[in-house]
DNA sequence: TGCCAGGCCCTCTTTAGGGCCTT
């Protein structure tokens, strides 16, 4: 699971990461952790340090972008991520990137793409919302990379967990995250019963697991 | 001159428009 914060929407305008944070999951399980501010030369707006509480001051301690985008690269390696609302950290991820002369090699699934075929009788797809509407425990400071990338992996294990629960799954993979989050509302059992695992035997012809 | 993120999703739709979600 990874999420930045930035200095903005859009890395195309000119917008830069701040703040990068990446937590391993295994086993249904947060196994490793990587946070760190970075200093990509820009000031914070007052917006931004509003929403998060990152300053200009704090940005300006931080180690390098490039350095701090080497190292979270080399700590994800090629493990496929996922991402609340992943259009958005999917570009800085690619943006951010580019800038160190490396490539993003693995694929994204996203959580509100996921919460929204799981859970349709959720009120709001906010990360926080969600949080609140699943009854897990809220990170005590929502939008900081660490917290709301910790929030987003509960989330997300809640999400596999329901899966599991409602259709007997055995387990679900990252590919079925990203099958179920491109299916036609409504068509969510139809989705795991091609392509999930029940019970550690496949059900369908062209399952992932 | 006027606009300016962008992908997804719903509906008063599909030859479109507007809201959500991320910072």
């Amino acid at each position: 699971m990874i999420d930045f914060e930035t200095t903005g929407l859009s890395p195309t305008d000119g917008d830069r990461a701040t703040e990068i944070a990446a937590v391993l999951v295994r086993d249904g399980q947060i196994v490793d952790r990587y946070q760190s501010m970075m200093n990509a030369g820009l000031r914070i707006p007052p917006f931004i340090t509003q929403l998060t509480g990152i300053t200009t001051a704090m940005v300006r301690q931080a180690p390098p972008a490039e350095q701090v985008m080497a190292e979270v690269a080399d700590f994800v390696g090629s493990a496929p991520l996922v991402a609340h609302n992943a259009a958005f950290d999917r570009k800085f991820w690619g943006a951010e990137l580019g800038r160190i002369g490396r490539e993003r090699n693995q694929a994204f699934v996203c959580s509100m793409l996921v919460a929204r075929r799981v859970l349709p009788q959720a009120p709001s797809y906010k990360l926080g919302a969600l949080i609140q509407f699943a009854g897990l425990p809220a990170a005590a400071r929502a939008h900081r990379a660490l917290a709301d990338a910790e929030m987003a992996a509960h989330l997300t294990l809640y999400l596999e967990r329901e899966l599991i629960r409602r259709f007997r799954l055995a387990s679900v993979s990252h590919a079925l995250l990203g099958r179920i989050q491109k299916t036609p509302k409504g068509q969510l059992q139809g989705c795991v019963t091609r392509h999930g695992c029940v019970q550690g035997e496949r059900i369908g012809s062209r399952a992932t697991q």
